[in-house]
DNA sequence: ATCTCGTAGATTGTTAACAATTGACTTTCG
DNA sequence: CGAAAGTCAATTGTTAACAATCTACGAGAT
C-alpha cells in the first residue's frame, strides 16, 4: 500500500548503475558527430579520459559494438563504425519488418498511457521551432517510435529496436543537418501513424508506418553524402 | 593473385580465438538441456571449470544474455533462462518478421552455394533415421535457416537472427523430443520453402515461409510443457 | 629505388587481488 | 512465539599489473 516515504529515492539510487554510465555519453558523441565516423577508440585513452579503469570501457564498447555504432577487431580495438549507403539501406529494411511488427501489436495494446506518451510527442513536434536542432528533431522522431515499440510489450522486438536504434539516429542527424522540413513532412506522417493506431486499424498501421519508412529511407538517401574513407 | 600457399591455414590459426571459445560451449548446454532452466551460474566457478580467469568468463555470459540465454542481474550473477509460453509467442513472431524479410531477400539473390548448401541439409533431413536425437534435429532444422538468412546478404538481420537463434533451439529441443514427425512435417515443408525461394517467386516464398513458422509455432505450443518455477 | 625482413613501440587480451553489494542467518526485543 | 534489526559470508563490480599480439618504422639486400 501506498505510504508517505515512497519518494524518497533521493538517497537511495534504485541502482549505483554499473560503469555502463558511459555508453550513453560515448552514444551520444557518436550519434551527434562529436566522434567523427572511422576514429580510433583507445581503451586506456577512454578509461583516463572517464576516471575508470579499462574494465567497464571495454564492457561499454562491447555494448556499442552491439548497438552497431563501432566496431571492435581483435588486438586492433575499436573504431566508429562507418556508415555507407548499403548500411543505410540494411538499415532501414529491418526497421520495416521491426517496425511493421510494432504497430501490428500495438494496435490491440495502446494503453491512455502510450496514446498520452505519443501526443506529447507530437505537440513538441508542432511546437518545433523552425531553426530547430538536429539534434531535438531526432530525438523526438526516434522517441516517438520508441512508444511505438513499447506499446507493443515485446521485450525481445525492443531489445532488436534498440539494436538499430542508434545507427537510425545517425541517418537521421545527418538528414536533418541537410534540410529542414520536419514541419512539412515529419509532424503530419506521425500524427497519420497515431491516428489510425488509435483507430485499431492493423492493416491500416502497416500500411502507414510502411509508407513512412519508405519515404524517409527516400529522402535519407537524396539528403546523404557518402562519407570519405577515413584515415584514422 | 592465386598461389600456391593459399591452403596453408594449418600453422597459422586465422586468429587465436579468445575466450569466447566457451561461448558455444555453455550454449550447447542450455540448448541440450545439461543446465536446466533456473540454474544458477556463478563466474568463479564456470571460470575455474574451464580453466581461465573471471574476465573471458564475463565477457562470455554477456554474450550468452544478449542471445537470450541467460538473464544477468546486478550483484546477483547470471542465471539460465526460464522459457515459457509467452516467450515463445514472443520469439515466434520476432522471428516470422524477420525470415520474411530474409526469403524476401534470399528470392533475388540466392547463388549456386546457397542452393547447394540447402539440398545437403535436405538430404541429410531425409536420411534421418527414424529413431534420431532430437540434437541433430534441431540443429539440421537450423541450418537450413541458417542458410536462408545468410542468402539474404544483409549482416543485420543475421545478427537478429543470432540474437533469437539459440532460444529457437531450446524450443525445437523441447518439441522433438516429445514427438518425433519430422520426416512427415519438417522435411516436406523446408522442401517447399527451397522450391518457392530458388523458383524467385517472392510473394509466393513470404507465404511458404510464414505458413511453416505459424504452424511450427502452434506444434511447439501443443507438445510443450510449462516448465515448474526453478527454485535455484 | 623498391621490396623484404627484423625490431620496437603501442595496444589489446588475460590474470589476480581488492572493494562494494546482496541475501541469509542469528540475535534481540516486543 | 513472531518480527525486525544487525552481522557475516558469498558473490559480483572494479582496479591494476602482466602477457600476447599487431602495426609501424627503419635497415639491409636485390
Amino acid at each position: 500500500m501506498p505510504g508517505p516515504l515512497d519518494q524518497l529515492t533521493i538517497e537511495t539510487q534504485p541502482s549505483p548503475a554499473l560503469s555502463a554510465t558511459v555508453v550513453p555519453a560515448i552514444r551520444k558523441m557518436i550519434t551527434t558527430g562529436v566522434l567523427a565516423q572511422g576514429v580510433h577508440l583507445r581503451e586506456a585513452e577512454l578509461a583516463t579520459a572517464l576516471g575508470m579503469s579499462r574494465g567497464p570501457v571495454r564492457e561499454a564498447l562491447v555494448e556499442l559494438e552491439r548497438e552497431g555504432l563501432v566496431v571492435l577487431r581483435r588486438h586492433r580495438g575499436a573504431q566508429v563504425i562507418t556508415l555507407t549507403g548499403a548500411d543505410a539501406e540494411e538499415v532501414y529494411t529491418l526497421r520495416r519488418a521491426l517496425e511493421r511488427l510494432a504497430v501490428e501489436r500495438a494496435c490491440g495494446r495502446l494503453t491512455p498511457d502510450h496514446l498520452a506518451a505519443l501526443d506529447v510527442v507530437l505537440d513538441r513536434m508542432r511546437q518545433l521551432a523552425p531553426d530547430y536542432s538536429p539534434e531535438l528533431a531526432v530525438d523526438l522522431d526516434l522517441e516517438f517510435h520508441d512508444v511505438l515499440v513499447d506499446a507493443a510489450g515485446h521485450a525481445r522486438l525492443e531489445r532488436s529496436w534498440q539494436q538499430i536504434r542508434s545507427q537510425i539516429a545517425m541517418f537521421l542527424h545527418d538528414r536533418h543537418q541537410a534540410r529542414r522540413d520536419f514541419h512539412e513532412i515529419a509532424h503530419p506522417e506521425h500524427l497519420a501513424i497515431r491516428d489510425i493506431v488509435a483507430a485499431g486499424d492493423v492493416g491500416g498501421a502497416i500500411a502507414t508506418i510502411d509508407n513512412h519508412l519508405v519515404g524517409a529511407f527516400d529522402r535519407l538517401r537524396a539528403a546523404r553524402t557518402e562519407p570519405l574513407p577515413a584515415d584514422d
